[in-house]
This record gives structure tokens, C-alpha cells and sequence, in this order.
DNA sequence: CGATTGACGTACG
DNA sequence: TCGTACGCCAATC
């Protein structure tokens, strides 16, 4: 009975579980998710993690997520163009032709809040 | 099966 | 200080 765990399998639960726990109002970067589980330089990968953010469940604010510059990088991938602008917005995240402003104040880093 | 791309970030010149 | 190159690891072509 081998429990072949996939690695990947853990990181992008492990990535959905940090996502999930980003407050309303706040955002995050992939660099800080990735540096969060050890692996600062695989960014993409937690890019490509929440790229199956509607296939699992609960559905993980994905939206939340954007990159180092507070660019939604992932607008496009969400669905339709302002989908992910609006939730940020709604959330009382102001966003300005697809960039987070105060992205210093809305940013929300695991390292420091989980104290990692 | 091999090469390229991809929701990024860091390292180096 | 700014620009370019590379690395990550998986999925897709």
C-alpha cells in the first residue's frame, strides 16, 4: 500500500489552504505564498495552483491573489475581464486599471501574519 | 515523447 | 539603478 503522494499534490492543497485564509479587504502576492511554503522561486507554480481554484472546494478566493506589483495578473484566467477587479473592489480593495492601490496597506504576507 | 509555455520572482551584469 | 537571463515544475501542444 504505497500512499504515492504527489508533491505537487501538497503544494497546490497547501496553496489553496494559504489563500483561503487571506482576510477580506487584504491581498497577497504568489512570491509571498511561495516563500511561505519554502519555495520562493516557484512563484508560477502557485500561479498554476490556483489555476484550478474553480475545480476545487470550497472555492478559494483566487482573486485575492495577484502578483509582486499588486497587478491582477490573473483577471483574464478568473472568467471575464472585471470579474476579479469587482470582488477586489468589493471587498474595499480599490483597484486602478487592474492594479491594487495601497497594495503596501491591503498587502497581506503569511511570513509575517501566520508568523510563520 | 520532447519542446514550449505559463496567474512570477530572484539573481546577475 | 535598470535591464536581461534564468529558475520552478507542471500542463499543454
Amino acid at each position: 500500500m504505497s500512499f504515492s503522494k504527489k508533491q505537487s499534490t501538497d503544494f497546490f492543497d497547501l496553496v489553496y489552504q494559504v489563500t483561503r485564509l487571506i482576510p477580506q479587504g487584504r491581498v497577497t502576492s504568489y512570491g509571498a505564498i511561495a516563500r511561505y511554503l519554502g519555495t520562493a522561486r516557484s512563484a508560477r507554480m502557485v500561479g498554476w495552483a490556483l489555476n484550478g481554484c474553480g475545480n476545487i472546494k470550497p472555492k478559494v478566493p483566487a482573486h485575492r491573489v495577484v502578483n509582486r506589483m499588486g497587478l491582477l495578473s490573473g483577471q483574464m484566467h478568473f472568467g471575464k475581464s472585471g470579474t476579479m477587479k469587482s470582488l477586489l473592489e468589493k471587498e474595499g480593495i480599490r483597484v486602478k486599471s487592474n492594479c491594487v492601490q495601497n497594495f503596501n496597506k491591503v498587502f497581506w504576507d503569511p511570513n509575517i501574519e501566520l508568523a510563520l
